[in-house]
RNA sequence: GGGCGGGUAGCUCAGCUGGAUAGAGUGUUGGCCUCCGAAGCCAAAGGCCGCGGGUUCGAAUCCCGCCUCGCCCA
């Protein structure tokens, strides 16, 4: 909001040194005014001198001192300025234009940093999509709440937002899963059984087998492996279900694979695009030309046995987002699925649809260190850690903390030694005691009878520190936060947001008392906390995790 | 062999469209509770930003080559 405003007048600059033959308009849009990496460069700094020095073949520090000499005038806004280095301009602001900042945030409390770039735009988030064949792994936990937290990023900036899980129960592994689960069932019966060679080992089937056995008996010994599929199926679902509810999250929507068969669309797909003469046979299967396309060799999208591969519902799918009126697609997909990204793509362009309105998130796997050593883990043989697991010895909040605080690109380490701290170097407790610490004040001042004064009547001409000015530009700063993480889909930025401001707040409290004698100097300095308890409340929310009052 | 993502402090990682002197947590060392919550604070030490070239006023950031780790496809 403040650097909005110093943007404008920055603007209207620009303009008029081009009236007057300054320079040319070659540098429009192409400068920036930023918040410089060191305070003593300045609130702000632009680099526009030296951006038209480049474009214009003239020296940056003339054109750095025609800008100084047009903002000069302005002294109700800026303080002093100054051309430094190569031929930044500095800008320091006056201190009451920072005392503006708290009005907004005291104002509309849990609404501040929302915003409406989204517009009501229907946009949909698919993430986990994890098929029922077991509970949730680690990599799941990490897209669910990656997921999750985009999905409220999204809606906090204006989106109308649909979270969606997309799922198969239909295909091969589901009848491995039955069969899985039809040997344990006999099994523990005591019966004959043959495991299947790839089948599911997990601990699980046998719960699910047990289950079966408590509510039926002996009754299903002959029974189809359908039987035991359906069952496994929604068992599985119900638990994967509870366990996202753990955290959280919850769809708004589920969309089973088969319906694309059943209502016809995969068929479409091969229709519409052999129509368009992208589609030949060979060797009995039927091929994709995506070479046509720019891709790297033509893909298989039925096989000779008439299956068709993941590839053509998938695209199919897509097709479907598109006819119900989505205008933005995320897809949060974990870095396994690198291989299916570009030929879906290409196939929603093959068919006339805008693959630009797709986003992929692809994150990197996570790896769990324990007594400082990686924890092994192989799906096949369900030696893998869940997210129940996981729950179980951190709870929700950590685990949410963990999983944003590093980029979907990066690799994620896991350390559970570090995370299952109560206490200490646990980053999750250092913010949420921020904030606990801000409620602890509120309390303290009722008991004293320290009324919360509006900004207009709390003095706050008393803020005079540097670490209150410190605070109220990161709090100015949080509304542009929120706006960036949404549309770069980059919810990590939030939590490294939070911990700055923490920081700042945990150093402050400890140098200067909030509630003192002087009366006017508490009433600005309370103030001034209880925006940045807004702040952090709305900050933590916003990415799924829980303000405490007390901890 | 090809594609994608990484390589930044001892360790785990930020660094948004190129900007000024490279950032945090953790770890190490030393200090701070008579005082709004010590789950806190302060201070110190710690860096050829993988390597080599290029682009330019300016590169951790962009381009090319190479090394290396992870994932995927063959």
């Amino acid at each position: 909001m403040i650097k909005s405003q110093l943007k404008k007048r920055v603007d209207t600059c620009f303009q008029l040194g081009i009236r007057e033959g300054f320079w040319s308009e070659a540098a429009a849009e192409r400068y920036t005014v930023e918040v410089p990496k060191h305070e003593e460069q300045g609130d702000f700094s632009t680099n526009l001198a030296m951006v038209v020095a480049g474009m214009d073949k003239k020296n940056p520090r003339e054109v750095a001192s025609r800008l100084v000499d047009m903002l000069a005038s302005d002294k109700d806004f800026i303080d002093r300025l100054e051309i430094a280095g190569p031929g930044f301009v500095n800008f320091f602001l006056k201190d009451e234009v920072w005392r503006t900042v708290l009005d907004p945030v005291l104002e509309n409390e849990a609404q501040f940093g929302l915003a409406d770039i989204g517009a009501g735009k229907r946009v949909m988030v698919e993430f986990v999509s994890a098929n029922p064949t077991g509970p949730l792994s680690i990599g799941h936990g990490r897209n669910a709440i990656l997921g999750d937290s985009i999905a409220r990023l999204l809606e906090a900036v204006g989106y109308d937002v649909t979270r969606e899980y997309y799922f198969n129960d239909a295909g091969r592994q589901m009848r491995v899963l039955g069969a899985s689960t039809r040997a344990r069932y006999l099994e523990l019966l005591g019966k004959e059984s043959e495991f299947p060679e790839d089948g599911y080992q997990g601990d699980y089937i046998y719960d699910i087998a047990r289950a079966m056995i408590a509510e039926s008996g002996e009754s299903l010994k002959d029974a189809d492996v359908m039987v035991f599929k359906d069952y496994a199926k929604a068992a599985i679902f119900r638990d994967i279900d509870n366990t996202l509810k753990k955290i959280g999250i919850t769809f708004d929507t589920y969309y089973n694979e088969h319906s694309l068969y059943e209502e016809g669309l995969v068929d479409e797909v091969v229709r519409d695009l052999r129509s368009k003469d992208l589609v030949y046979e060979k060797e009995g299967a039927t091929w994709f030309k995506t070479t046509v396309l720019g891709q790297e060799q033509d893909r298989v999208i039925i096989k000779s046995s008439g299956e068709p591969t993941y590839r053509l519902p998938d695209i199919a799918y897509h097709r479907e987002k598109f006819r119900r009126g989505y205008e933005w697609m995320i897809d949060i997909f974990g870095a396994d699925h690198i291989a299916t990204v570009p030929d879906v793509l290409a196939g929603v362009r093959a068919l006339g649809l805008d693959e630009t309105k797709i986003d992929v998130i692809l994150h990197q796997f996570v790896t769990l260190l324990r007594d400082g050593k990686q924890v092994k883990m192989s799906t096949r043989k369900a030696t893998f850690i869940t997210v129940d697991e996981l729950l179980d010895e951190v709870g929700p909040d950590v685990l949410r903390f963990f999983f944003l605080m590093r980029k979907a690109d990066s690799q994620l380490e896991f350390d559970l030694d570090l995370a299952t701290r109560q206490s200490q170097e646990n980053p999750v407790y250092y913010v949420q005691y921020a904030h606990a610490r801000l409620c602890s004040i509120e309390r303290q001042a009722a008991e004293k009878n320290i009324a919360p004064k509006p900004p207009g009547k709390a003095s706050l001409e008393y803020l005079v520190e540097p670490e209150e000015y410190r605070l109220l530009k990161t709090v100015a700063g949080y509304p542009a936060l929120v706006a960036g993480a949404a549309q770069d889909l980059a919810p990590h930025r939030i939590i490294f947001y939070l911990m700055d401001l923490a920081g700042q707040f945990h150093s402050y409290y400890n140098k200067h008392k909030v509630l003192s004698d002087d009366e006017n100097m508490t009433a600005a300095r309370y103030c001034l906390c209880r925006a940045i308890k807004i702040v952090f409340r709305n900050g933590l929310n916003l990415v799924g995790l829980r303000a405490p009052e007390s901890m």
